[in-house]
DNA sequence: GCAAAAATCACCCTTAAAGGGGTATTTTTT
DNA sequence: AAAAAATACCCCTTTAAGGGTGATTTTTGC
């Protein structure tokens, strides 16, 4: 499927300034149309099936009911609408909700329109944009700790234990005897400093052991 | 820190029409040099140390040792070069292996040049560049399923199984009683159709549940 | 080629936490 | 008003996990 000229946009933007200079923007130097623009998502839930989006620009900071809560919301309105999300703030945790939660894209409030427009483009035409800076965070959280006191095999043990693998499972998976995965357990217990599986789980998720 | 005109490439990559083309191209519209290329890690890795890169675009389908299994190496290396994967194949796998191991971005071999340019700049300042198809294999990876059959309180008591905790933490996290985490768990476990911590936080991740 | 590190396997012993069954009240949603 | 979700208790069973100790073999790094 190919983007379309006639391709339909919705802006949920509290600020007035950036939701008509977008709108305004996107109407008058690209081929899609803004057909309808809210200052919030509560303005929006009640009309916005019958605007027929292609693609919603959705700020997470909005008044009432936030972009994040509003995205699965969106979605099971209309299911098949791309969602670009538009946010000043940048922590990791909001960039994956949105994205975990069904955003295609991501965006901050200086991003330039052409940007926002080639980004338009992009969902339509199936890709998921995401701006550089987003990215960086998404792969900032996907790095894994490289200097882990752990050896490979253990590392390998320890990703088994943190999917919910048992023993037996592990040993199985591994070719080798449940007492030496046992064996490998005590000694990531040891480094890790912990003395329970539910323990290293939470330790090697949080230092990105695996 | 800012890309100097003076920074440094480094390229592996077996293929020598891609290599060379790549070279020249970099060395004749950018304000790069590459200093060195290779066919191979293998015949790389004794030599790189010397050519002292910033960056290395570096094939994933290499003779020998592979491009994934290459980049730790090299990290261990060269701890402060950034790496760009270069690839015909784009699994889910590869993509987040790769991520995941400290590459800094990831493009297909069909990426022109100058795009390849503009990533070679963005990570040099410090953002790191994704092509959009890869981007939206990653997004997808992280995209939560969206027909759970679990309510939001299983949702949730599912999402701190997965990560390690326990029934007593759980409750103390969630203000309630250790009985009542126990019988939503085991709602879960029926509508999940596990019976076991493991088994539910294999299927958790499977279908993307948390 | 040698020493260190990593990976392999085994036996003993203990108990906390997990899992299964059933029941029931309160709160929220539709 | 009915249905769905969230809350809470009781009883009962056992498995998989964790701790201690010791030993052999394989792989790596210098």
């Amino acid at each position: 499927m190919y983007s379309q000229p006639e391709s339909r946009i919705v802006i949920i933007e509290d600020d007035q300034t950036i939701r008509e200079g977008y709108a305004y923007l996107i109407n008058h130097t690209s081929p899609y149309q803004v057909v309808a623009t809210y200052p919030s998502f509560d303005a929006a839930k009640h009309k916005i099936s019958k605007d027929q989006p292609d693609v919603i620009i959705l700020d997470i900071q909005l008044p009432g009911t936030n972009g994040i809560d509003a995205l699965p919301m969106l979605k099971k309105l209309l299911p098949q609408v791309y969602i670009i999300m538009l946010t000043v703030y940048e922590t990791e945790k909001t960039i994956l909700d949105a994205l975990a939660n069904g955003a295609s894209g991501y965006f901050t409030k200086n991003t330039p329109t052409a940007k926002l427009i080639e980004a338009i483009k992009d969902v339509l035409n199936g890709g998921g944009p995401m701006s550089p800076d987003v990215a960086k965070t998404v792969i900032l959280s996907l790095q894994k700790n490289q200097d882990t006191p752990l050896t490979k095999r253990e590392t390998q043990i320890l990703e088994l234990i943190t999917i919910g693998k048992d023993r037996g499972q592990i040993a199985k998976e591994l070719f080798i005897e449940v007492e030496t995965v046992k064996t490998h357990t005590k000694n990531i217990y040891t480094k890790l400093n912990v003395n329970s599986k539910a323990e290293a789980i939470q330790v090697a998720k949080d230092k990105k052991l695996v």
